[in-house]
DNA sequence: GGCGTAAGTAACCAAATAGTTATTTCAAGC
DNA sequence: GCTTGAAATAACTATTTGGTTACTTACGCC
């Protein structure tokens, strides 16, 4: 296919801006999660996004909000997915497996989100502050959360006076530190932590760690 | 008393190379704490530790040089006061509670470490990755716990099988993703988890868990 | 079919920033 | 007291970078 360049004939410039500010914000997510705030570019943003720069600061404002509307997705993705796991089906120790499966795939299967958190931390969580939309969306899960100790404390399956936050908290810590940490860590403890086999490792651990932590 | 100003009268500058170097190492960890490496500012460094900046450049190289000074001062601290704990004496599950307690005390007290341990993972732990010494530092710390271990196994403290690694790295990672994500935790279940109550709730919650995970 | 709005572009700018140059000043060793 | 090397300073520069200006072009709507 002859190209515009060989060809001299201009195409026209198809428009979507659907389209524009979805790759611009794919960009941004990659590279703020390689970079970290400070670090990534705007310009290398928008290149990678395969738009003009005027375009970024057309729909997003500037480099900060840009940022804020990053987290935005993924603060949003990670409370509905969560909210969308159906807790209250299973057998309690069945259904909190299936919780900690879900915390260790999502990680996995989104490593951007911990780099991303962090920058956000780093900055002591400013853009979430000012979202007030995010904590109504936690709410649903939390409360399915205590109804799952609830009901595994009723049934014998766990003790009771587990608080279900620590409990979160417990099998996101011990997932995110892992893969956040996990370069230097395998520096420490001279072996590739990011392996296959290590990481499913690792997941039978929390498992392990959970099930002793809430048994009766 | 009369500062040089209002005497017009030029006090001779005092030299002292390593207390300039010091003050550069204490300025460059507080600022690449708080903004990490891209973020922080060379000149706000040198301003901070009030020296030159020519001088920083004279002692240090670069930018990249010295944060890899201030990420190799937190690398040997850690090792240096892990390995300086005496878990051989205790009874194993008061050296573990000692272990724990270490650890919590450690980044409560250092919180600039987990910033910096946070900035230098996102670059991979390149910095680490070129500090040999560090490894043979933390050795003898891993080969302490693998005993601490057995003696618990032996005197039927403690079940068999437990991984030191892992139980090393479980009791950082609850530690460090509680204080590195608090600002965002806090957010999520809206209370301040920097708290000094909400602070020695988890220090509790800690050890139950890893009481529970090495329980025989 | 022409018209107004929004999408898109290229070239530009001012501020910020890592790193230098040229020079001066202290203090230890002789 | 003189010499010499290291410590210290101020002023500077080349480049990068977030953000803008001025302009062109596609497309939905009447």
């Amino acid at each position: 296919m002859p190209t515009e360049a060989s060809t001299g004939i201009k195409e026209p410039v198809r428009r979507d801006p659907d389209a524009s500010q979805q790759r611009i914000l794919a960009a941004a997510t990659e590279v703020f999660a390689a970079q970290g705030l400070d670090g990534a570019r705007v310009d290398e943003i928008a290149e990678r996004a395969g738009i003009n720069k005027r375009m970024l600061y057309h729909y997003f404002g500037n480099k900060d909000d840009l940022f804020s509307a990053v987290l935005d997705e993924v603060y949003e993705t990670i409370c509905r997915d969560s909210a969308a796991l159906d807790l209250d089906s299973d057998a309690p120790p069945t259904a909190l497996a299936r919780l900690v499966d879900f915390v260790v795939d999502y990680y996995l299967d989104n490593p951007q989100a911990i780099t991303l958190l962090n920058a956000e931390n780093l900055h002591k969580a400013r853009h979430l502050k000012n979202s007030e939309r995010i904590r109504a969306i936690h709410l649903p899960f939390e409360e399915m959360l205590e109804r799952l100790l609830a009901r595994g404390e009723k049934s014998g399956a766990f003790r009771d006076g587990v608080s279900g936050a620590r409990l979160y908290i417990s099998i996101v810590g011990l997932t995110y530190y892992y893969l956040s940490n996990g370069h230097s860590l395998s520096v420490f403890f001279d072996r590739n932590l990011y392996d296959r086999a290590e990481l499913e490792a690792w997941r039978d651990h929390i498992h392990d760690v959970v099930e002793r932590f809430v048994a009766a």
